[in-house]
DNA sequence: TGTACATCAGTGAACGCGCGTTCACTGATGTAC
DNA sequence: TGTACATCAGTGAACGCGCGTTCACTGATGTAC
């Protein structure tokens, strides 16, 4: 079957990308493995080193894949209007019942904080990069810290919201996340 | 060398327990091996499963262990006076710098949080049971969703406090966090 | 209190398994003429 | 445009390694008399 051509090769570097950034959101990275990974893209495991040097590289560009897919909204609005609309959705979105349940499309800060935490090179590098990154975007011109602090409570309240016992529970964190939002 | 006397044996089974958490809240519990937890306690790893049935008993009972450490204060106070410094001084010492770079002996839901939400069985309910005792603690009698809420604050702000990129921006984002945690 | 013996906490070698990575191979792609 | 050939994306078997767990063994502990 192979080789393949150029353009193939593009499409199946980013179905990877989108295949890893996924599983390592749902399962885990640790608890990922590569073939995981490459079955999941429709592939077999030998081709992954044509596209990326080993599972740290992927690790860091899927992180920042499912980054850049957080805060595409955030990203395209141009004028203070669409970025003052952009913004809202993103908190409705972040702080909704559908983002605590399903962590595969969701925020990579919340999915894998704490694993990603241990994490060195461009991995490190990528993460406190997101964070400045989503800070400046909520704090729009302001001052960024105040930023920082909003996604503290974002991440917080989905982190906690997953780990509760029942969606009751789930559901009461993040309304009450949602009002204190506005407060911090 | 061996056999040990009960008492030992109770020895052991803490030591097991105190090196399971630190190691687990420090290199995260899928990359700490039980060989490294009975190494750290003074054993070889063998003798392991006269503690525990496997590695997931130990992860529950060791997050437990780890939470138990974390409120002993709160839990120790008796009258409201008591519990009204412990609980502030909970806040203090989890809103700071050395927490942020001291992750063996903080809180295991911020340590853990993305990596325990996968967990099944008895580690699962640990963690939850961990969260509604917390948030008790700190919402002290008034409507517990209020200290979920306040918890989410605290857990998110010293996770993202961990993975900034310099100490300047940790020390900003728990002072934020501080000055805005009355108002949650 | 002293003796004989069963128990079992801890040791360290061994197991099966899945992981990340390597490699010889394949055949379509891209290039040189 | 057509032909000859080097390239290299993807395959699947194989590797070395560390993991969780098992097991035969040891000798001090705890118990029965």
């Amino acid at each position: 079957m192979p080789r393949v051509s150029e353009a193939e090769k593009r499409k199946s570097h980013n179905k990877i990308l989108d295949a890893a950034a996924s599983l390592f959101m749902e399962n885990g990275i640790e608890t990922t493995s590569v073939a995981e990974v490459m079955s999941k893209a429709g592939m077999t495991h030998g081709g992954f080193y044509r596209h990326f040097s080993g599972k740290d590289e992927l690790v860091a560009q899927a992180f920042r894949r499912a980054v850049d897919n957080a805060v595409s909204a955030m990203d395209r609005a141009e004028t203070p209007q669409q970025k003052a609309t952009a913004r809202k959705d993103y908190v409705e979105v972040y702080l909704s019942f559908d983002h605590v349940m399903d962590k595969r499309n969701g925020c990579p800060i919340a999915a894998l904080g704490s694993e990603v935490g241990r994490a060195q090179g461009s991995t490190s590098d990528e993460v406190s990069d997101a964070l400045s990154r989503v800070a400046s975007l909520l704090s729009d011109g302001e001052d960024q810290t105040n930023g920082y602090a909003r996604l503290a409570l974002l991440v917080g309240a989905v982190t906690l919201a997953r780990l509760s016992a029942d969606s009751e529970t789930a559901k009461s964190v993040i309304e009450r996340a949602h009002a204190a939002y506005g407060r911090v």
